[in-house]
DNA sequence: TCAAAAGTGTTAAGTTTACACCCATGA
DNA sequence: TCATGGGTGTAAACTTAACACTTTTGA
């Protein structure tokens, strides 16, 4: 706020226009045994506490909207440098029936072994499975579908399909994770066949004997052999 | 806004959360003797009066952010029903050097021939080639960019371009839009051979004799026969 | 009569899809 | 030994890309 007008005029150039609540919402993205997860809160303050909910927050006095979001993802789930990405602005004047408030949903993608499950019951938080949200408050809902929406634009095309994943990961675990965004069955030696000819997903000597007695090949995302490549096509 | 409690404890269940000031600008592209055009203004108040921006708005206290940007378009086009997308909302504590703004940009498509210019006059606005763009106040050039970004992921999937065009268009014009947009060369015979398979796009009676001694068929997009068509792919 | 834009098909290259069996292992 | 998930190649269908000449007409 720099004005250059005496201060018991105005306090800003904009002082006559009105002021907003601004929140942020989060849409928390996590994989486990083949299904696409979404996090989901019993909302802990009034109105409506208790109900179902995204993790939210309100931006603070001098923060960046996106440090307003990693800082709501950090409480939830204790993980910092999230990929996050911004699905909108939602600002129907009666959206929230507590005030007007303008609400910027991000959406995030976690390895959900990573995450810090003693924060997440201290916030009554559930993963639920992406066709199985309940109803939830305000238009949390649509901010989820949209976000999703986006998500499936962008999973054939910039590998960010990794960030759900732990660091090694099966080719059978890959493309259940694509199966489960994109919601189709894909045919495994094709998807093998692409994936194959991406240089940056690269076989390490490590194997996987959980998932299966024989054993399968453990893969890595390689983000440097990734740098110069503009994007891909699933 | 509901409280339940008593007014003079608080007035609102959020109030103890900071407020802002929230804006829209309005990323307006029209499509001209081939060239997609983006309208910059000269901001008509203080700070930074004079300088080109975006044309934007704050947003009123109980209106929708959607409308607020629909007035800020009608204000500068006289337009309303126009084909309006949100880009996304900015929001870096800096960003405004006049006072904190949370800014949500939209982008729209106009046909620039139904454009009111003197209303344009009247705000000094001017429209300039997408890659001619001068500087531009705080983060709007970044908007222009996302904006197109937006676009250009948008005109091969779904029926916008048509919304940039009068009513009756050629099919060289068509595929200039495209190719401005998209900022790359189509073949012609390739590219009417895919518009001849969209059922939508169809040729009318009439000519247009002012682009060719010869005469090009017109053509014109029907809303109707696109109803069930769920995306194309050009 | 000629300049300028409109209009028109075919072929080769590349991409996508469909499809079924053997392998290695632990229980 | 058998049930389970891992791993592998080819051919047909389809899509995309490359390419050049004729038509019409007003000046």
């Amino acid at each position: 706020m720099h004005s250059f007008l005496p201060y018991f005029i105005m306090t800003s150039y904009y002082s006559k226009y009105p002021k907003f609540h601004v929140a942020v919402d989060c849409i928390i993205f996590g994989f486990e045994r083949g299904r696409l997860k979404v996090l989901i809160q019993k909302r802990p303050f009034e109105p409506h506490q208790g109900e179902w909910s995204l993790m939210g927050g309100f931006v603070k006095r001098d923060e960046d909207i996106e440090e307003a979001a990693e800082r709501v993802l950090k409480q939830l789930t204790g993980l910092q440098n999230i990929f996050m990405k911004q699905v909108g602005a939602y600002g129907s004047a009666g959206r929230d029936s507590g005030d007007r408030v303008i609400s910027i949903a991000y959406f995030a993608l976690v390895d959900i072994d990573r995450f810090n499950h003693d924060l997440r019951h201290e916030h009554a938080a559930y993963w639920e499975e992406i066709d199985r949200v309940p109803q939830l408050l305000f238009d949390h809902k649509e901010m989820i579908k949209d976000a999703l929406r986006k998500l499936r634009g962008m999973i054939s095309r910039l590998p960010v399909g990794f960030e759900l994943l732990p660091p090694l990961f099966t080719l059978t675990q890959l493309q259940m994770l694509y199966e489960a965004i994109l919601n189709e069955k894909i045919d495994k030696r094709n998807f093998r066949k692409r994936i194959n000819e991406m240089p940056f997903i690269q076989k390490t000597e490590a194997v996987d004997k959980v998932s299966s007695r024989r054993g399968a090949a453990l893969y890595r995302f390689n983000v440097e052999s990734y740098q110069h490549e503009p994007f891909f096509r699933l």
